[in-house]
DNA sequence: AAGTGGTCTAGACCACCGT
DNA sequence: CGGTGGTCTAGACCACTTG
C-alpha cells in the first residue's frame, strides 16, 4: 500500500506493521498485542507515537483495548440479525416490534428520554422540509431501544406538536401490548392508538454516520463510532406527511436482513 | 450530559463546552473555531490537550480541520440518494446501475482491483459457510465504484474459481454497455454474460462499520470514518448460492432510499 | 503490589497554506 | 513569510485490572 512510502508518519507505519502481523496470524483473534512499554522498546519510539499507532487499529476496528489489561486482536462481531420480507406490500422494516432477535426471550420496549417542542436544530430544520411544515410547529421525541442488555438504538421523532397527546408530550409512553401479543412499547402503535391517525411509510432510506457526542453518550460507544442510519417520513393513506424518523443503530452489532427466498439462509 | 461532572477528563468537558458553543450559534456552519494556540490560553491547557479535544469533535464530524488553514465547523453534509421500489419482485436495491446519482452525466464503472484466488482470510472463511463450500474454492474479486470524481463504494466478491471466466481472473472488466443503454461496467453483468449464468437474490443485509487500513486507503476517507456496508448472497434459480458479495460504501455521502409511495418524496 | 492503559505537561521541529 | 495544524520526544502522575 502507498502508506509504506517514507514520507508516512512513523506512527502510521507502525500501525500498518502492525496489521500486517495480526493479518499473518502472528496475533490472531483474541490475542494479546504486547504492551505499550514492550511496542517502544520494539520499535524504538517514543510511548505517544505506540499510542497513536494503536489507537488507529482501534479507530480500524481491528483492536480492542482493555483498560489496565492490554490491547486484544478483535473477533469478527457478532450480529443480530432483523429479518424481513421485501416482498409484501406492507413492510415492516425496522419496526420496533421485530428489532427483536430471534430467539430473545426479553421483552424490549421503546422508551422516551427528551421531548423538546419547536425543535429549531439543524435537523428540526431538515425534518421540517420533509414534513412541509415550520420547524416550530414540530415537537422533537427521543427515544431508545433496548435490545438485550444495553440500547441499540436512539431515535428522533418529528411530530405536529398539535396532533401529539399529552401523554406523549409528558413523556410517558405506556406498554403498548404484552408479551403474549409480541407488541413492545412503542411510540408510533402509541400515537396511533390515542389519537386514530393510521401511518402509512412514505420513504426509508439507510445511510451510515459516526456518533456525535450526544449519541455516543446515549448509546454507551466511542465518539465517532459507526451507527447505521434508518430515516424516513410517513403519513396519512391521503400521502399527507405527518412524521419525520431518524434512528441510530450501533452498526457492528445489528444488521438489518431483506430476504428474497422463503428457504435456507 | 453525564460528561459535565467532574472527573471527566479535561479534553473532554472542553470538547463538550465547544461543541455546546456550536450548538447556540456562536460557531455557524462553515466559522473558523480559534487556534489550538488561542484555545490553548483561553482554556489554559497546553496544546496537546487541544488537540485531544478537537479531534474528539472531528470524530464526532463536528467539524473540519484543514491543515495549514484551520478548524471549522462542518456543514451537514450533501448526500446523493439512490431510490429503489421496493414492492418490485426483483429488486435491484443497490446495484451498480442504479448507484447513479439521478442527474450526474457520467458513466461510472465498477473496476476491479484486485484477485485473490483461494481466500482463506477472515472474511473468505465468512464466504465460505455462506456458500457451503470451502474457502479454498473460492476467488475474491475487489472492485471500486466511481461516483462523480472519487470512488464511492468497495466490493468484495466471492465467487467458485471453477465458475470464473478468464477475463475476470486476468481482472478485465469490459465496459458492458454503452451511455445510451444505461448499463455501466459491472462484474456481475460481465459474469453472466460469460457464463450463463443468471444469479438472484438470496438476502442482502445493511449494517455500519469503521473504515480499516485497507477500506480507508481505497476510498480516500479517514481510518475510523462510518461505512455503509451491504453484504448478501445471490444464487442460481434453483436456490444453489453461487456469490457472496460484501460492499462498502461511503456511509455520510450516500444512503438508499426505499420508496413506498408513488407521488412526492 | 505490579502491570496495564489514560491523561497531561513542556518543548521542539516539521509540513502545509495563504499572502 | 507568518500562522496553521501534524508529528515526536521525555517525563510525570493517575486510574484501572488482575494476582
Amino acid at each position: 500500500m502507498a502508506s509504506y512510502r517514507s514520507g508516512t508518519p512513523r506512527y502510521l507505519r507502525i500501525a500498518w506493521r502492525l496489521q500486517e502481523r495480526i493479518d499473518a496470524g502472528e496475533f490472531p483473534p483474541g490475542a494479546r498485542l504486547p504492551s505499550e512499554p514492550e511496542l517502544c522498546a520494539e520499535f524504538e519510539v517514543n510511548r505517544l507515537t505506540i499510542r497513536q499507532a494503536v489507537a488507529e487499529l482501534e479507530r480500524a476496528a481491528a483492536v480492542e483495548i482493555r483498560r489496565g489489561v492490554g490491547t486484544f486482536v478483535r473477533r469478527p462481531p457478532i450480529r443480530l440479525s432483523v429479518a424481513v420480507d421485501p416482498r409484501r406490500q406492507q413492510l415492516d422494516l425496522g419496526s420496533v416490534q421485530h428489532a427483536r432477535p430471534v430467539g430473545s426471550t426479553d421483552h424490549p420496549g421503546e422508551r422516551i428520554v427528551a421531548v423538546q417542542p419547536g425543535d429549531t436544530g439543524l435537523w428540526g430544520r431538515e425534518a421540517a422540509q420533509h414534513l412541509g411544515r415550520e420547524a416550530a410547529e414540530l415537537t422533537r421525541i427521543e427515544t431508545l431501544i433496548p435490545v438485550g442488555a444495553t440500547d441499540a438504538a436512539v431515535s428522533s421523532y418529528w411530530l405536529p406538536t398539535g396532533l401529539l397527546p399529552n401523554e406523549l408530550l409528558a413523556g410517558e409512553l405506556p406498554a403498548a401490548g404484552t408479551a403474549a401479543t409480541g407488541e413492545a412499547g412503542n411510540l408510533l402503535v402509541a400515537f396511533t392508538r390515542a389519537t386514530g391517525i393510521r401511518l402509512e411509510y412514505d420513504w426509508r432510506a439507510f445511510s451510515a454516520v459516526a456518533a456525535d457526542l450526544v449519541d455516543a453518550e446515549l448509546l454507551g460507544v466511542p465518539v465517532g463510532a459507526p451507527l447505521l442510519v434508518r430515516e424516513g417520513v410517513s403519513g396519512r393513506a391521503d400521502g399527507e406527511p405527518v412524521l419525520y424518523v431518524r434512528r441510530r443503530i450501533k452498526g457492528d452489532a445489528m444488521r438489518f436482513v431483506l430476504r428474497y427466498r422463503d428457504h435456507n439462509g
